[in-house]
DNA sequence: AACCGCTTCAACCGCCAAGGG
DNA sequence: GCCCTTGGCGGTTGAAGCGGT
């Protein structure tokens, strides 16, 4: 509720720590471990408070921080992360492990942002800034359907944080034995989300790409090689698939998910369908309230919005290895998600190579026919899963 | 050498949510 | 249910560093 008073109180150092000073925080830390950070700087003999030792801890001195410039990789990490996820930097950074939110703020905001700009891509919606590099005639289409997407997009991101903690706390607390796999050798933290990203973009990945080859109807979402209109599109878990980024580690029921999204027809009502035995409905009047489902359905959740009307229904267990293995499962996803919402950072990172180093001006790199455009999303979700995909230890970046 | 402008990044600020009494 | 504390997050700041003139 209230802010803390934090280092408001007299006598408290601000400012640049000093060697002395690092080295009692780490001396106190190693030894007794953080416990509460209010009574740390007092225990371990520090004039700062309990913020200002946590954040030097954190972003400085913890032992597995990796400082240093940033590879390409991690920079095509970033930013693919940042279209999907906005300016969540700890969840980014949970993607890049050894690297520190703020480090990752920081570099973002120094860095790939610019770089995005100069190339004439909004580095907040991904997207070229001059619509005209998306086909003409989908233009309008696509300009009608970024509300859309930016409403699912806006719902999507609250419901995943909103996951994302209550799954936390669920592996916390129920599932300190439970076998973790290949689990990372990175903290809780990367140990937990991560694991549920990767499925999650895998059901959006192959959701979309699945759809597109099957009829175009993501595509058609973004005006581009078809209309607004996609056939009902419908997803299916033979394995439990969190359907939203989740840190889902829990003893989550979902057997089966079925998507029944359907932007068709005058009402663009997109719908997902949850079916099993602890079936249950929920409708809320507006997209910002997914993230409001209820406990009690545990891993149901449905939103109204404008456009999409959506319920999701997660049966089954949670396991770490379900929510690693998607393998066998059937996706589908309508238009809910269309091509047009991964913007354009996609063809900015199929050119990383020579764009990203060289930091060049090619604000017209995204021309292209329709179905590069399409290719190009593509890759661009595939490059996410794998990287997302690859243990930090397969992983080219690390 | 001195000045200036730009960039970088560690650190701080303010807000929020969760938990506990 | 209310209030307070705590931890965490994202946005912002400002000192230090760097390059150009």
């Amino acid at each position: 509720m209230g802010r803390s008073p934090c280092c408001d109180k007299v006598g408290l150092k601000k400012g640049p720590w000093t060697p002395e000073e690092d080295q009692k925080l780490l001396a106190y830390i190693e030894e007794h471990g953080h416990g509460s950070w209010r009574a740390l700087p007092t225990k371990a003999g520090l004039q700062r408070c309990g913020k200002s030792c946590r954040l030097r801890w954190t972003n400085y001195l913890r032992p597995d921080i990796k400082r240093g410039k940033f590879s390409l990789q991690e920079e095509q990490t970033i930013i693919q992360l940042h279209a999907l996820l906005g300016n969540r930097w700890s969840a980014i950074a949970t993607h890049l492990p050894k690297r520190t939110d703020n480090e990752i703020k920081n570099y973002w905001n120094t860095h790939l942002k610019k770089r995005l700009a100069k190339m004439g891509i909004d580095p907040v919606t991904h997207k070229a800034k001059n619509d005209a590099l998306l086909s003409n005639d989908g233009q309008s289409k696509n300009a009608a359907n970024l509300s859309h997407m930016a409403q699912w997009e806006s719902a999507r991101l609250e419901a995943e944080a909103r996951l994302v903690r209550e799954s936390k706390l669920r592996s916390h607390s129920s599932f300190q034995h439970h076998q973790l796999g290949n689990a990372s050798s990175s903290s809780a933290s990367t140990s937990v989300l991560p694991s549920g990203s990767l499925d999650a973009l895998k059901v959006w990945n192959s959701g979309w790409s699945r759809s597109a080859e099957g009829s175009g109807g993501a595509l058609a979402s973004t005006g581009i090689g078809g209309d607004l209109e996609s056939p009902t599109s419908t997803l299916t878990f033979s394995e439990s698939v969190p359907p939203i980024m989740t840190a889902g580690v829990g003893e989550n029921p979902m057997p089966t998910i079925e998507f029944v999204g359907s932007t068709s027809g005058s009402s663009e009502a997109g719908m997902v369908k949850e079916e099993g035995d602890q079936q249950d409905w929920k409708r809320l009047e507006n997209s910002t309230h997914l993230p409001e489902y209820k406990e009690g359905m545990e891993n149901s959740l449905s939103f109204t919005s404008g456009v999409h009307d959506m319920t999701m229904s997660m049966e089954g267990t949670w396991t770490p290895e379900s929510l690693r293995t998607s393998g066998g499962g059937h996706v589908h996803f309508g238009n809910v998600m269309g091509v047009g919402e991964e913007g354009f950072t996609n063809l900015l990172l199929n050119n990383s190579e020579r764009s990203l180093s060289d930091g060049g001006d090619d604000s017209d790199n995204g021309s292209g026919s329709g179905s590069d455009y399409y290719e190009d999303n593509k890759n661009y979700w595939n490059n996410i899963l794998n990287l997302v995909n690859s243990p930090p230890s397969d992983s080219p970046m690390f």
